[in-house]
DNA sequence: TTATATACGACTTAATTAGTCTTATATATA
DNA sequence: TATATATAAGACTAATTAAGTCGTATATAA
């Protein structure tokens, strides 16, 4: 556990892959597909979700495909995996609002506030890692 | 996801109990597991799984249960946590000593020594915070 | 007009996590 | 020494989540 989904290394791997690869063209989902033998379908719906969060930009049609939006030293790694993951957090109850939606126990919980805590360093250390830091 | 998993929680909440709650004498997993809404038979068997990695030390039978084996200020986070989760890493790859067995993509990838370096961050926070400091 | 690319919701399958069932063993104490 | 109470532990099932697939729509260069 407090793993990363394959969603999320997928995702990392084609940005990293654009930075080194992308000079000035497109570069497709079949392409990046291709290369590190991901399913294409799976992979073109995390692309989109880059797209959505202004990570990278798309082009559709012949000679279409994906380019970086932003400069590999602003793109960080939280960005990616955020764009990926619905929320990343040790527990459900940490980020939400509420957390007696979350949890039946948030009443008695005795590791909640301690566990905010360790998120907020880890956190961190999603936010200062960029994309240029990992080519 | 990067979640940790409910037995780690489970076994986080037990150690914090136990620390504030033993005073010379056991605490039972039918306690700890009434006051929090646990299951009884799977937070029993994270204690067994406490016991072998030396944080709690157990007592059979009548007026038996479990005590801490170590000050507060000697249990690690990282100590509860990876006596729980057979290994904790953000994926499969990392701290297995031959990568090729958890990844077909081992030969290619482009972000597990990028994400090795993140994992020791990672590892860092929860070897740094022990039990004391979030009682 | 055609080939090639992304967009996206619905769905299925696979894997993992959480929880249960059952039986065995240890021990304080009446 | 019998009994009640507690831990020990493997096998199993249920529930949840993650991973991957299918089908259809839309955009665009040539």
């Amino acid at each position: 556990m407090l793993r990363l989904s394959k969603k999320s290394e997928y995702a990392l791997m084609a940005v990293k892959y654009m930075a080194l690869n992308q000079n000035g063209k497109c570069i497709t989902v079949k392409e990046i597909a291709g290369i590190y033998g991901i399913s294409f379908q799976l992979l073109a719906k995390l692309m989109q979700k880059l797209v959505k969060n202004n990570i990278i930009i798309s082009q559709q049609g012949t000679k279409g495909g994906y380019m970086l939006n932003k400069q590999t030293k602003d793109i960080l790694l939280a960005d990616v995996i955020s764009a990926i993951e619905e929320n990343y957090s040790l527990t459900d109850c940490i980020e939400s609002e509420d957390p007696e939606d979350s949890c039946a126990r948030a009443n008695c919980c005795i590791i909640r506030d301690p566990l905010a805590k360790v998120q907020q360093k880890i956190n961190r250390i999603f936010a200062e890692t960029t994309i240029k830091q990992i080519l």
